[in-house]
RNA sequence: GCCCCUGUGGUGGAAUUGGUAGACACGCCUGACUCAAAAUCAGGUGCUGCAAAGCGUGCUGGUUCGAGUCCGGCCAGGGGCACCA
C-alpha cells in the first residue's frame, strides 16, 4: 500500500481544479447563487496561520454550498493601499507599490499552495489605478449628491517630524519617531456625512435587515451609533457676569439626564468650545491649559483615560429653576464633538463630574434617591448614584421616577424658552482624507478663483506620481515638485490637485461589489451585482465588528443613493471568527522578535541565536508590527496543506480566539493516514454500490446507523458554523469505521464514500485521490452533498441518567418509547440510586423523556 | 475610562441550549511490533482516596426538583474606541 503523499497529490489536483477551471463562476446560472466572501488581506507579507483559518473557513462554506448545488462565487483580492507599505518605504528605500506587488505574489503562491476553491480571475487590488479609478468616479458623484464635503477637524501633529500621526503612532502622547509630545491641530479634510443615514442604519439592526447578523455585533454598532435622547437649553450668565461678545444667549448645553438639573453644581465647556477659545484670546492662564488639553492624542481613549482637568473661568451662569449661580469651567473630558461641546455637571449622578466635583471641591447635591431609601437621612458614600429610583430635593420633579421626571423637565425648560428635546447622535461623520502618498487620490483640484473644483470625469484616474520622496516624514505627495500643480479645469488658471488620499477604510467599503461585477467603463454593472448581491456569508475578525462593517453599510447606501446597486445591506449572513494569538517577545533593546527567533523554557525565554534574555509581553492577535506571527509554511510543507487545513479547524470553536501551539498537527497528519489507509484498501468500493441493496444485517445497519449519524451531525455542524464539532464527528465515525469488521461491502463503500466526501471540504486534495481510488464520478468537488437517511438515526433504547436530589446516582437501560411508570420502577430500583434513597421519602420524581429521570427524597 | 466578548481536566475543547460534566483530539502512562529508535497499533488517563466515597466548570451570592448553561456582585484575559488593517 503506498504512503499518502502530499507533496505529489496535491499540486496534481490543483492542477487538476485549474484545468477544469472548477471554481471559475460564471454569472448566468440556472443554479442558485451563492456568494461567500472572507474579509481580503491586507498584503503585509506572509501569510500567517490566522489568515489560514480565516479562509479555511470560507473554504469549507464554498464547497460545501457548492456540492448542495448552489452557483457559488468566492472570489479573493487585496486590501493594498495603507501604511505599512509607505513604512517600509522610509525604512528600506523601497517604492510602496514594489513592496505591495511583492507581497502579494507571495501571498497568492501561499493562498493557492493552501488548495481554496477561490475564482483567482476575478482577483484585484485596491492600489489598481484599475480598481481606483471607479472609487474616484463614484467620490464625484457622492460629492455632487452632497455626500462628501469639506469641514475642519483634528488631527495628530507631531511638531519635530512636521506630520500628521496615526493613532496607533502615538504612544503616551509622543510620536513614535521623534519622541515628541504630540499637539492637536486643526486641518480642513473630506468627509462623507454618514450622520445622515444613522437612524437607517440604526433601525437596520433590528428590522430583520441584518437578521444574519451576529448579536453581538449589532449590539456593539448600536453604541456605536450611540442614538440618545434628551435636552439641548442654554444657561444664561448671571446677572453680574460680564457676557462675552457672541454669547448673549447663555451656554448652550446638552444632556440626557435633565432629571437632574435640580442637582447641577457646575457648567463645563470644552477646551475646543469657540466660548473657550475667545476666552483664552485675554487669559493666558487658560491659554495654556488649552494648549496643555490640546497635546494628548485625538483617540476618545487618550482623552477618557486623561486625569479629568479642569479650570475655572470668571464666568457664572443662573440656574432655570432657581437662583443659583453655577461657576464655568472649561474642562478636558468635555468632547467638542459630542452635543454642543458643554455640559451641566450633576456630581451626585454622574461618574465623572463626582470625580471632578470631589477634586475642586464642588457641592454634590443628591437628587435621585435609590428606591427604599429614607429623604432624611439618604447621603451618597464616595460614589455616585447612577441607577434607578424617585427624584427628590427637585421642586416640581419631587416624587417623579428617573424617566417621567425626564419629560417633566424637557416640557418646562420647552415652556420657558430655554431649549428644547432634541435626539442626539454618538456617531460623527466619517472622516476620508489622510495625508499620504499610498492611498486612492481624491480627485479635488484647489483653485485661488474657482474654489474646490471636482477633477472631470475625463480626467480620471488621477493616478499617484510613480516618483515620490519617502527619506522624511510628511505627506510626499504635498513635496512633490510636480505633481500638484495642474491648471483648474473650469477657468484654466494655475491650480494646485488635493494631496489628501482616500482612508484605507473607503477601498474595502465596496470591493464586494466589484468582484461581483468588474466592467471597464464604470464601477459596477448593475444587473449583475444584484444578482450577486447581497454576500450570502461574510467571514472576517471582530476586530472588524464596528468600523469597516459600518463603513461597508453606509458605502453600499451611497452607492444605492448614485444608482449604483438596489440594495441596502451588503452582508446578509455575518460570521466573526476569533482571532489567532500569540505571545510577544522583545528582547532587551525593545526590538521585537519573531516566535521562531526565541526559545521559550519553564516561562523563560532566550534569543535563538545569543541566548541573551527575551521579556515575554501580551498574548495578542498575530500582527505584522509586533512579529508575533506564525507562518502555515512549515506545516504545509512537512504535512501538506491539508493536514495545515484540517488542523487550523479542529479543536476550537470558530467564533474564539486561539492560542497558536505547534503541538497537534501530528494528530491531523495521523488522520489523514488513517482515511488513506482505509479507502485505500478499498479500490473501486463504489462500483460495489451500482449493484442492489443485498440483505441487511445487524452489522450493516449499525455501521448504515454510523454513516448517516455522520452525515446528518457533519451537514448540520457545517451548516452552524461548528467546524471543531463537524470533526470531531468525522474522528468517531472513523473509529467505529475501523472497528466495525462484520458490515458487508455494500455497507462499507457507502460508509467509504460518505466519509470522501465529508472530509471534502476540510481536505480537499485527499478527497479528491479517495474519490478517484474508490471509483467516484468526476471530481468529488462537483459530487452533490449526501444525504441522510433519517430512519437510520432513531434508536431503540436509552441509557438515563438517575439522579437523587439532583446528583447522579445511577444509570437504567430502557426501550426509547417506555412509558413513564415504567422509567420510574426501573429507576427505582437501580442499586446506586436504593443506595442514596433508603430510609427516605420520595416526594416527587421528575423525567424528562429521553433525558434524565430525577428522583427528589428527605 | 466607555462598549462588546471569553473563563470547563496537564492542554485545545464537548455538553442535544436548564437535564448523566469532560465527547473528540493533543499530551502523558502501559503494552504490542522492532536488535534499537521512529512510525504504527491496542489499552488507560478530571482531582483526592487502597477502597467506600467525596470533590469538581474563574470567585461569590441567588433562582430551580436540577445550573457549565439563567439572574446579581466581583476577579482575570482579549477585542474595539473613529488615522493599524
Amino acid at each position: 500500500m503506498p504512503r499518502y503523499n502530499p507533496k505529489e497529490v496535491e499540486p496534481k489536483w490543483q492542477a487538476r481544479w485549474r484545468g477544469a477551471k472548477s471554481f471559475e463562476t460564471q454569472s448566468e446560472n440556472a443554479k442558485p447563487k451563492y456568494y461567500v466572501l472572507e474579509m481580503f488581506p491586507y498584503p503585509s507579507g506572509r501569510i500567517h496561520v490566522g489568515h489560514v483559518r480565516n479562509y479555511a473557513m470560507g473554504d469549507v462554506i464554498a464547497r460545501y454550498k457548492k456540492a448542495q448545488g448552489f452557483n457559488v462565487l468566492h472570489p479573493m483580492g487585496w486590501d493594498a493601499f495603507g501604511m505599512p507599505a509607505e513604512n517600509a518605504a522610509m525604512q528600506t528605500g523601497s517604492h510602496p507599490a514594489k513592496w505591495t506587488y511583492s507581497n502579494i505574489d507571495v501571498m497568492r503562491g501561499q493562498l493557492q499552495l493552501m488548495g481554496l476553491s477561490i475564482d483567482w480571475s476575478r482577483e484585484f487590488a485596491t492600489c489598481d489605478p484599475a480598481y481606483y479609478v471607479h472609487q474616484q468616479r463614484m467620490f464625484l458623484e457622492f460629492w455632487k449628491e452632497g455626500l462628501a464635503y469639506r469641514k475642519e477637524s483634528q488631527v495628530n501633529w507631531d511638531p519635530v517630524d512636521q506630520t500628521v500621526l496615526a493613532n496607533e503612532q502615538v504612544i503616551d502622547g509622543k510620536g513614535w519617531r521623534s519622541g515628541a509630545p504630540v499637539e492637536r491641530r486643526k486641518l480642513s479634510q473630506w468627509f462623507f456625512k454618514i450622520t445622515d443615514a444613522a437612524e437607517d442604519l440604526l433601525s437596520a439592526l433590528d428590522d430583520g435587515r441584518l437578521s444574519g447578523w451576529p448579536d453581538n455585533v449589532k449590539l456593539m454598532q448600536k453604541n456605536w451609533i450611540g442614538k440618545s435622547k434628551g435636552l439641548q437649553m442654554r444657561f444664561p450668565f448671571a446677572a453680574e457676569t460680564s457676557v462675552p461678545k457672541g454669547f448673549e444667549g447663555g451656554v448652550e448645553i446638552f444632556t440626557t439626564r435633565p432629571d437632574t438639573l435640580f442637582g447641577a453644581s457646575f457648567i463645563a465647556i470644552s477646551p475646543d468650545h469657540p466660548l473657550a477659545i475667545l476666552l483664552a484670546e485675554s487669559d493666558k492662564g487658560l491659554a495654556k491649559f488649552i494648549a496643555e488639553c490640546a497635546s494628548s492624542g485625538t483617540s476618545e481613549e487618550a482623552i477618557e483615560k486623561a486625569e479629568k482637568r479642569g479650570l475655572k473661568t470668571a464666568l457664572e451662569t443662573g440656574h432655570p429653576f432657581d437662583d443659583r449661580k453655577l461657576p464655568v469651567y472649561v474642562a478636558n473630558f468635555v468632547l467638542m464633538g459630542y452635543g454642543t461641546g458643554a455640559i451641566f455637571g450633576c456630581p451626585a449622578h454622574d461618574q465623572r463630574d463626582y470625580d471632578f466635583a470631589t477634586k475642586y471641591d464642588l457641592a454634590i447635591p443628591p437628587v435621585v434617591l435609590p428606591d427604599g431609601a429614607d429623604a432624611d437621612v439618604y447621603t451618597l458614600e464616595g460614589e455616585p448614584y447612577i441607577g434607578p429610583g424617585k427624584i427628590f430635593n427637585s421642586d416640581f420633579l419631587d416624587g417623579l421616577p428617573v424617566e417621567d421626571a425626564i419629560a417633566a423637565a424637557i416640557k418646562k425648560i420647552e415652556q420657558m424658552d430655554l431649549g428644547k428635546g432634541v435626539t442626539q447622535y454618538r456617531l460623527r461623520d466619517w472622516g476620508v482624507s489622510r495625508q499620504r502618498y499610498w492611498g486612492c487620490p481624491i480627485p479635488a483640484i484647489h483653485c485661488s478663483t474657482c474654489g474646490i473644483v471636482p477633477v472631470p470625469v475625463k480626467d480620471l484616474p488621477v493616478k499617484l506620481p510613480e516618483e515620490a520622496d519617502f527619506s522624511v516624514p510628511g505627506n510626499p505627495l504635498d513635496r512633490h515638485p510636480t505633481w500638484k500643480h495642474v491648471d483648474c479645469p473650469t477657468c484654466g488658471g494655475k491650480a494646485r490637485r488635493e494631496t489628501d488620499t482616500f482612508d484605507t477604510f473607503v477601498d474595502s467599503s465596496w470591493y464586494f461589489a466589484r468582484f461581483a461585477s468588474q466592467p471597464k467603463d464604470k464601477p459596477m454593472t448593475r444587473e449583475v451585482v444584484d444578482s450577486w448581491l447581497p454576500v450570502d456569508q461574510y467571514i472576517g475578525g471582530v476586530e472588524h465588528a464596528i468600523l469597516h462593517l459600518l463603513y461597508a453599510r453606509y458605502f453600499t447606501r451611497m452607492m444605492k443613493q448614485c444608482g449604483h446597486v438596489s440594495l441596502d445591506e451588503p452582508f446578509a449572513n455575518l460570521f466573526t471568527q476569533g482571532m489567532v494569538v500569540h505571545a510577544t517577545y522583545r528582547d532587551e533593546s525593545g526590538q521585537w522578535l519573531q516566535p521562531d527567533q526565541v526559545i521559550v523554557e519553564k516561562g523563560a525565554a532566550l534569543r535563538a541565536d545569543n541566548g541573551k534574555p527575551v521579556k515575554i509581553g501580551a498574548i495578542e492577535k498575530m500582527s505584522k508590527s509586533k512579529k508575533n506571527v506564525v507562518s502555515p509554511d512549515a506545516i504545509a510543507e512537512t504535512y501538506g496543506a491539508d493536514a495545515a487545513r484540517w488542523f487550523m479547524l479542529s479543536d476550537s470553536p470558530p467564533e474564539r480566539d486561539v492560542e497558536w501551539t505547534d503541538a497537534g498537527v501530528e494528530g491531523a497528519w495521523r488522520l489523514i493516514g488513517r482515511i488513506w489507509d482505509a479507502i485505500s484498501a478499498a479500490p473501486g468500493a463504489l462500483k460495489n454500490l451500482d449493484m442492489s441493496k443485498p440483505n441487511v444485517t445487524d452489522a450493516d445497519k449499525a455501521l448504515r446507523q454510523a454513516t448517516h449519524a455522520a452525515i446528518d451531525g457533519v451537514t448540520s455542524d457545517i451548516e452552524h458554523f461548528r467546524f471543531n464539532k463537524a470533526i470531531a464527528r468525522i474522528y468517531e465515525f472513523i473509529n467505529v469505521l475501523k472497528k466495525e469488521s462484520g458490515a458487508g461491502k455494500w455497507a462499507r463503500a457507502e460508509a467509504l464514500g460518505a466519509l470522501s466526501q465529508l472530509v471534502a471540504p476540510f481536505i480537499p486534495h485527499l478527497a479528491e485521490e479517495c474519490w478517484e481510488t474508490l471509483g467516484g464520478k468526476g471530481f468529488i468537488c462537483d459530487a452533490p452533498w449526501p444525504k441522510a437517511d433519517k430512519t437510520l438515526l432513531a434508536k431503540d433504547e436509552l441509557l438515563l441518567g438517575v439522579q437523587v436530589n439532583g446528583k447522579r446516582r445511577g444509570e437504567i437501560l430502557v426501550a426509547a418509547d417506555a412509558a413513564n411508570e415504567t422509567v420510574e420502577q426501573a429507576a427505582l430500583s437501580d442499586e446506586g440510586v436504593q443506595r442514596h434513597i433508603d430510609g427516605k421519602t420520595v416526594r416527587k420524581i421528575v423525567i424528562v423523556p429521553g433525558r434524565i429521570v430525577n428522583i427528589v427524597a428527605n
